[in-house]
DNA sequence: ACTAATTACGTAACTAATTACGCGATGAAG
DNA sequence: CTTCATCGCGTAATTAGTTACGTAATTAGT
């Protein structure tokens, strides 16, 4: 084992399955030439593919073998200069370009059989003298990560540690200036600003504080990054709106602890349900909305032109 | 699952430990870019060795790590053009180059270890979540190897399966040119033809067989390509010799089986030893009487210019 | 002490894959 | 029925390593 091994702990698992590989291939070449087989090592996953006679488009063996159609294009050519393998065009498709194995490929069959059939039980020999069943761990871990690949699982203990950095208040006077150009921001860059946008950014106490809403306003490593706002039509109707997350943290999950402080409050104020609008090509922003538990709705036209989609959220209890 | 798995058995072990590792890696390769540190992945490895400071030579950190030194070499080359490593002169050896972090690769080890924490914490959770340990099945698998890799195991399979074609036969007279044009081409390789070589090669009838030696031939599909000899000094003597095996067929094991026939010969010939002569540079044949049970031994000198060794072997019985 | 072999390392050439890009063929959407 | 996105594939450029080779420094063998 290498030495590096000894202090990096499982972390190094990549590379140690690389190496691994590695070595097995490298012997594996080695079992090549012994057997005088006139194939290419890196040929042969697409020799199996094609072995039994049929004939099969690059890209269908890429997608098997797992390599980029570049690669099998390249070596598909290899094996035809060498005689290996033919191309007939498909039918009914003009771009597609079969590849099968021709009568001389058929002729190095016998001897890859018996190549493969002693390279299959050696290694059923190994993995039988092991007590730990490596076929199975691999496979294991291809499910697990196909769940939750390594860089989700990483992440989610990244934005752990970074939710420390994040602080909900409620707004203040002094965040007035942030407030507007937040929003101002946010909404230039998809819509324009409309008339009842400057109203309210404007004058967040008296538009929607004075009327019984609320603003709630996120700070990154000490500085204001993110608003939201709930805004009371009347007694039963209050709106989540005014949210704005600056780009430089996006994915941090601060919209998501932004719309839930809000939520959390209107629960609070003793509603019933919220509701927003918002606009279909906001694709991640309806999924966060999505998230905090808002369902599509009909409801009734929006005075924001933007508006194409209105949601709601009614609480359960 | 790739779908080539599905059918080519556990014989494609290394190339699913490549595919594993490589998913694994490129998805390392996103969580480097998400903490943000200044570190290209490729050069993860070589800062591992140096992050605590020691300076070491190239060549020791491509072994630690199991990368070429000219790998290293050009790592090292493109962290010293980054500012994260220098390197300084091995004082009593001019050849060495010997590399350490600077302030500024210092400067990365507080980002860097948060990282490879969080990663490692993932694996331990990851791998706790399987049944089956695959950093054990490495290291055991790993252990199998050293011991017999896979090249060795197939060829194992693969002699014991050509030994069918092998065929040891009884000198006959049709055998005649064979076994000197054998002799003539081997001792035409390594040295020059002797006197006494001519004779025994142009009538082993009367000069091996006559006086109560022997002689194998060994045919390989068929033809001949091999020879082996006793030839009887006296009622105590008998020596081995006469070996030849066509190169062609090297590394099958043939001149084993030929010296192991001449052996039984001698021992049913009721001879208590066998001497042989030979020259020290031809170090598989030293090796291929060492397995037959040869000693070395000081005898008298022999009427063989090419001859500065002597073997034999005692019976045991 | 002199020659030969070995060591450390850098550069160059090669390898086996990838991603990027371009082109013609196809199909979907107004 | 035309235009625009997408598909299949080939070629080029890139990448991360390897082996091969040359050179200077050191060590070993006579």
């Amino acid at each position: 084992m290498l030495q590096i091994y000894e202090n990096t702990g499982k972390m190094a698992l990549g590379s140690r399955l690389k190496q691994l590989s590695e070595a097995l291939a490298k012997q594996a070449a080695r079992v090549y030439q012994l057997y005088e087989v006139d194939l290419d090592p890196k040929w042969f996953p697409v020799f199996y593919m094609l072995k039994s006679g049929s004939c099969l488009p690059i890209t269908v063996i890429a997608e098997a073998i797992g390599h980029s159609h570049a690669s099998v294009s390249k070596i598909a050519k290899e094996m035809t200069a060498a005689g290996i393998l033919k191309s007939e065009k498909l039918a009914g498709d003009a771009r597609v370009n079969q590849v099968c194995i021709t009568d001389k490929g058929r002729s190095l069959l016998s001897g890859f059989e018996r190549q493969t059939g002693d390279m299959e039980a050696v290694v059923d020999e190994l993995l039988g003298q092991c007590q730990h069943n490596i076929w199975e761990a691999i496979s294991e871990l291809d499910y697990l990560l196909e769940e939750k690949d390594v860089f989700a699982r990483v992440r989610s203990k990244f934005l752990d540690r970074d939710k420390e950095n994040i602080e909900l208040i409620e707004y203040r006077a002094e965040h007035a200036t942030s407030f507007r150009d937040l929003n101002y921001e946010w909404i230039n860059k998809h819509f324009e600003i409309e008339q009842s946008d400057s109203a309210m950014l404007d004058d967040p106490e008296k538009q929607i504080l004075a009327k019984g809403g609320y603003i709630v306003i996120a700070k990154y490593k000490g500085s204001v990054v993110g608003t939201c706002a709930l805004i009371r039509h009347d007694a039963n109707r209050i709106e989540l709106a005014k949210m704005a997350v600056d780009d430089s943290v996006k994915g941090k999950g601060i919209g998501y602890l932004l719309g839930q402080r809000c939520v959390d409050k209107a629960k609070e104020l003793d509603f019933r349900q919220v509701f927003l609008e918002s606009n279909t090509k906001l694709k991640p922003a309806i999924n966060l909305y999505k998230k905090l538990g808002f369902k599509r709705i009909v409801g009734e036209p929006s005075p924001y032109k933007r508006c194409n989609i209105q949601m709601l959220l009614t609480f359960l209890d």
